[in-house]
DNA sequence: CCTCGCTCATAAGACCAGCTTATGCCCTCA
DNA sequence: TGAGGGCATAAGCTGGTCTTATGAGCGAGG
């Protein structure tokens, strides 16, 4: 029966296929500290324990990943390959655990930030590990909307510090200029503009039927005002998620921030169609109430942003 | 030793904070298919071990991520965060997958691909998800190795295609230019250079010891030539993982593939240091026999290299 | 030369997480 | 008003993974 299940393996979710966190970082602390007892030790488990652990995952992607010696393990080549892969999935995982932690401790942190959503999912994470590493006892906290919503918390004194994307910035706040976001046309790679030559016109764009967010986001607003109110939807989709899921199984091209596609971009489910005569450039602003320039926290997670 | 040791207090592992890889699909085809019974199936479990599941997803992040409905779950706010974030994680270990896939089937694949170490770790994963979306039929095997190990392997008919960088292409190799890598200089934030107004020059930076990988590596080889092989090492490291560990850790400042740091940059664990008169790229070079063009999935795979 | 100290491997048993099956309630739609 | 889809709860089983206890290889130092 066994040899039957090799067969299945295409349908076995990817949790069947890649150890679990706990066996990579494990293998990370191998690799960093040379030893299975010693990583063992750093994880907190046995070293049997992990000696099992290692062994299994080497059963599990079929590769030897690390050379035993009666004085410590090294990585093999092949280790050394799959540890860095180990690496990328890990630090992934350390960025959804700082935005989880932040959206979480809703109540009582000592650094409140308001963010819109596309900052929010593609860069919050990263700055909130940075500030982690430059001010481990921060405590951060994440509230979520739109602009309107961010200006609303700030103003009420219920948040410290905000982030927006858009074309202007709500009146009562001050703001500093973090990022620029580009919106870019896109379509899954088997799509005829996919093999285009010269970049597409305005007149084209406006003209073909988009896969889109709402009316009213963020995302929409900037792409009605570049195309003069005319963008015409496809489908029209309440997430981003739903949009990108939507344009990578071929469904259309769409229109969307270049922070949210990048990964798709890299991996090729989605490629970038040139566009000529728009301007999809916006803005990424950090936001505070007039006159209350940013202090304490809130102004080293603002330095932070500054990159 | 890092710093994140240290503290190792109450702060548990990632993989006790972080949902493992089976809820966050999950939680990705509820997001999809807006019910987590039509998530259950589709992730082959029954109707309430996907809601138990949920809710101790729920639990363990502290934060609602679905409303449930009697005609179907919707993600809350907060939920279309984690879900997004969830996504991150979910593609490093699609990409881990492909690559320990192509790892393990090292014998009998239909395209056998030799490539350096940067262009393993870094790009190679990436190409092949988008090769399995392109044509999910073809096995692909992957041999690791330095330029001249990749060159052997072409020429022996082990591999069917090779990628490479460097200053020079091995003799009996035809190739094209797929990509180019540039060599930065990085320090932790805290380093001095971190605040530099001016680029730095190239005597400063020959002048400066270096976290840097063992001579002989292709990192070093291109740095060696641009500075005229003066680089100075302050401590020499035989794997880039070590190098940026040791960079990260504030050891001093290192030169490295930008291939290799992108994640620390963006996470401002590394912040890049301009340089001038100094020409640190290379090009990243997809190589055959000479005379004997790619074909079939080799042509596949190198036509998706070129983006 | 022997013993200590480090490494990793193996075996046996305990434990706990998560699954399945079996139900019940709620809501909507025909 | 009954059928169907949606979710929750309860009970029991299974399997993986941990721990403890032990053995064996290798190197350094008295």
């Amino acid at each position: 029966m066994s040899e039957v299940e090799g067969q299945r393996e295409h349908t076995a979710s990817l949790a069947h296929r890649v150890p679990d966190l706990a066996a990579l970082e494990l293998l990370l602390a191998v690799a960093r500290l040379g030893s299975l007892g010693a990583a063992a030790r750093e994880v907190g488990i046995t070293q049997p324990a992990a000696s099992s652990r290692i062994r299994s995952m080497e059963r599990q992607l079929g590769v030897a990943l690390v050379d035993r010696s009666p004085r410590g393990s090294r990585l093999t080549d092949a280790g050394a390959l799959v540890t860095d892969w180990a690496r990328r999935v890990v630090e992934a995982a350390a960025a959804f655990d700082a935005g989880a932690r932040a959206l979480r401790d809703r109540r009582d942190s000592r650094l409140r930030v308001a963010a819109s959503m596309t900052i929010a999912e593609y860069l919050l994470p990263g700055w909130l590990l940075a500030l982690h590493a430059a001010r481990p006892d921060t405590a951060v906290s994440l509230l979520a909307g739109n602009s309107a919503k961010v200006a609303e918390l700030l103003l009420s004194g219920e948040a410290d510090l905000g982030f927006v994307e858009g074309l202007s910035v709500p009146t009562g706040l001050d703001s500093v200029v973090i990022a620029h976001d580009r919106l870019i046309v896109v379509t899954a790679p088997g799509h005829p503009w996919a093999r285009r030559r010269r970049p597409l016109g305005a007149e084209e764009l406006a003209a073909t039927p988009l896969i889109l967010r709402e009316r009213g986001s963020g995302t929409r607003q900037v792409l009605d005002a570049a195309l003069g109110g005319l963008a015409r939807p496809l489908i029209e989709l309440s997430s981003t998620t739903a949009v990108k899921a939507s344009a990578v199984s071929g469904a259309g091209p769409s229109v969307l921030s270049e922070l949210a596609v990048g990964e798709e971009l890299s991996m090729r489910r989605l490629v970038s169609i040139p566009v000529e005569d728009v301007s999809l450039r916006r803005d990424l602003r950090a936001v505070w109430p007039k006159g209350h320039r940013p202090t304490g926290p809130a102004r080293e997670l603002l330095s932070l942003t500054r990159g």
